[in-house]
DNA sequence: GAAAAAATTCGAAGAACATTCGAAATTTGT
DNA sequence: ACAAATTTCGAATGTTCTTCGAATTTTTTC
């Protein structure tokens, strides 16, 4: 029966599960959401079409799976360092972006499936989406709101404006980077990008009080 | 016979295919590309189905002649004005990029179709729509480099990320806008965007010389 | 260790949608 | 008025998404 992903599959059947997922990705980034059709997903993970069904409750659903599945990973990923810096918010923030980028960099198809053709898309309007990238966003605005606490950046800085900025630039240079067949390294130009930005970010009177960036470079 | 759009209709059937650009444009910002089937805009233009293939090659070509249309009208709004502060890319920059924003907030279904359906998108790769934002972001490049010129922009800022961070601010706060159901005034928020962001792109010693900006405000 | 219960798989069938064809209707040119 | 060109759309086709349920495999129970 179609049992959609409510219960979870009780033994490592699992792994048509991820096959499913690791070929949506790949083929969703490659054509697009709307040009790949489930048999040729279904032809890529090596699964007879309707089996689909068993995993995923339609094509939405597969569709709202892949940046789910890797967010976690991401998030994870730049969840765990905070330890060492905790007490710097603005390292915190310009570690975790250019982390961010790294990631792209390394998982490129999943980032064109979610910068080119989820987020933003109405698609990210959909309850589970939005969730996902809301969480996101808001870990950005706490972020750069620790950092104003801490006196690294401007007190009238919207946090939402600048969250806006770094999610809205990451995106769009993301975007670039893929359609021009990623041309230049990426986690280059995140960091060009964040240093630019971080300008109008900084308390004025501040710039040489917390200038001790450099240490242990990367 | 389906003729596509190659040869103009030699009548004022135009007409019809306006309606069906003008419901297509409504419907996809409604529910997305994906979720608005040809007989939906048959339906919402009063036009039989088999008809939209006079018009239009196949949906894809549909989708590629919304932003289109409306680019042509955006270009034209924001080419016109430059003849006044022609003399001066920075303060040009900020109009236009405004004008952006008031164009966006004037026609939410353009804009939720362009930003938050087709750009980014890998739609995007393809060469009709491709063209057109291509220009559209030189377009933001130019005044940049103009700006750079003329000494009130910081000579190391990169052009190309200039542009990034203005369209991908742009892009992220519209979609934001529109996802929240536009809860404030787009203008607005673009205005301070544009603000906060210009903050890192000012040559440093200038500060003070160039800012007689606040003549005649907006 | 076999029978019952539960979960899993997938072939066959149906529904929704995009797209094509070409004959009828209309307009244009003479 | 008549022929040529153009426009319109009903009928038919092909592709893709989705459902159904019987056959198969795995797990549980005694």
């Amino acid at each position: 029966m179609s049992a959609p992903t409510l219960k979870l599959k009780q033994k490592r059947s699992q792994e048509r599960r991820e096959k499913i997922v690791a070929a949506a990705t790949r083929l969703f980034g490659d054509r697009g959401i709307a040009q790949t059709s489930l048999t040729d997903v279904a032809q890529a993970a090596g699964i007879p079409l309707p089996s689909l069904y068993d995993y995923f409750k339609d094509k939405q659903d597969l569709v709202a799976t892949v940046p789910e599945e890797n967010y976690l990973a991401l998030y994870n990923l730049l969840a765990d360092p905070p330890e060492e810096g905790a007490a710097d918010p603005r390292q915190q923030l310009r570690a975790i972006y250019l982390g961010n980028f790294a990631y792209i960099r390394d998982n490129p198809d999943w980032g064109r499936v979610f910068f080119l053709e989820i987020w933003p898309s109405v698609a990210v309007a959909e309850g589970r989406i939005r969730k996902a990238v809301d969480r996101y966003a808001l870990r950005y605005v706490d972020l750069v709101r620790h950092a104003i606490a801490s006196g690294d950046y401007r007190r009238q800085l919207d946090p939402y404006l600048a969250m806006s900025l770094l999610m809205g630039g990451m995106c769009h240079l993301t975007a670039v980077w893929l359609l021009y067949g990623r041309p230049y390294d990426l986690v280059e130009k995140g960091r060009a990008l964040f240093d630019t930005l971080e300008v109008s970010f900084l308390a004025k009177g501040d710039v040489k009080t917390r200038a001790r960036r450099s240490r242990k470079s990367r």
